[in-house]
DNA sequence: ACCCAGGGGCAAG
DNA sequence: CTTGCCCATGGG
């Protein structure tokens, strides 16, 4: 193993943004982690406000991680008076929003369906392993590309722990296969397009098309909606009010969150998942 | 043993 | 436009 090269990352927490459930295929190596960003085997370890990472991957690591995001300024577009939002902006300090590949990012997601974290990252690692693309050095294969996956039978990726998620992954591969959707087409698209566009897709509701539009669009006003946010939103926002629907909350937390909404969504998912993981913080 | 998970889809009210 | 139920699997 090479030394490993310093960048620079103010503002920026390697701990928090690869444990806070968007991404899951990175494994924890002595003092850093290991992983693949596309098909570019890197390495991380953090020192304070600097990054060590592969000699030649800086430029893509500053991407993948955007530490081009205003963070001060994120923070500072949200609510003022929400101290729920603010006790979630001090516990996860320096947690970015990634900047995934596109295809990975919405397959990832499709498999994630009433899955535990820990379990979608099963599935993905399997998923490599069985049909990926191995790369020399890297320290897992690639993940398949919609054309693998299109061809793969359903039987094969139940074996991957897929259960009823099999088929609507295999058919969405397939659509993407054919042309019959570009995923990088969609970039031009606004985003309510962009969003009726993959709901289109099997298996790819709005949550889901949601989580694409943040982690691989970088759409950073997208609120993905799951329980764990609904239950938030629910318990903190509408103590003693009518239950909204599903719509009606997604307006709401489009309307009080604003254009870094996604953000705050990150903020608050994480945050909620580490108190339940440590019971006694509020 | 038992509950539930970063949902979606489709039928029925 | 809402509500109910099923889909399969494994971590806590």
């Amino acid at each position: 193993m090479k030394a490993l090269v310093p960048i620079s990352a103010p503002l920026f927490d390697l701990r928090e943004t690869l444990e806070s459930g968007q991404v899951f295929h990175w494994t924890q190596v002595n003092g850093g982690y290991r992983g693949l960003i596309g098909n570019m085997p890197v390495e991380i370890r953090q020192e304070g406000e600097r990054l060590w990472v592969t000699p030649g991957t800086g430029a893509q690591v500053a991407h993948y991680f955007a530490l081009d995001h205003d963070l001060k300024a994120i923070y500072a577009s949200f609510p003022a008076a929400d101290p729920l939002l603010a006790r979630a902006v001090a516990a996860c300090r320096g947690l970015r929003i990634i900047r995934q590949p596109l295809w990975e990012c919405l397959a990832t997601f499709i498999t994630s369906a009433m899955k535990q974290v820990a379990h979608i990252r099963q599935i993905s690692l399997a998923l490599r392993a069985r049909f990926g693309e191995p790369i020399p050095g890297g320290p897992l294969a690639a993940y398949p590309p919609p054309e693998r996956l299109a061809r793969a039978s359903e039987s094969e990726l139940r074996a991957c722990g897929l259960g009823f998620r099999a088929p609507n992954l295999r058919a969405t591969a397939r659509l993407i296969a054919a042309g019959e959707v570009d995923l990088e087409a969609l970039r031009g698209l606004g985003d309510a397009q962009a969003l009726a566009t993959l709901c289109g897709l099997p298996g790819v509701g709005p949550k889901i098309a949601n989580c694409a539009l943040l982690f691989g669009y970088g759409r950073l006003g997208a609120f993905p909606i799951d329980v764990w946010i609904g239950r938030v939103l629910l318990n903190h926002y509408f103590k003693r009010r009518r239950r909204p629907t599903p719509a009606q909350l997604q307006a709401f937390a489009a309307r009080t969150f604003g254009p870094y909404g996604g953000y705050a969504q990150q903020y608050l998912f994480h945050c909620a998942r580490k108190d339940a993981r440590r019971p006694g913080a509020a």
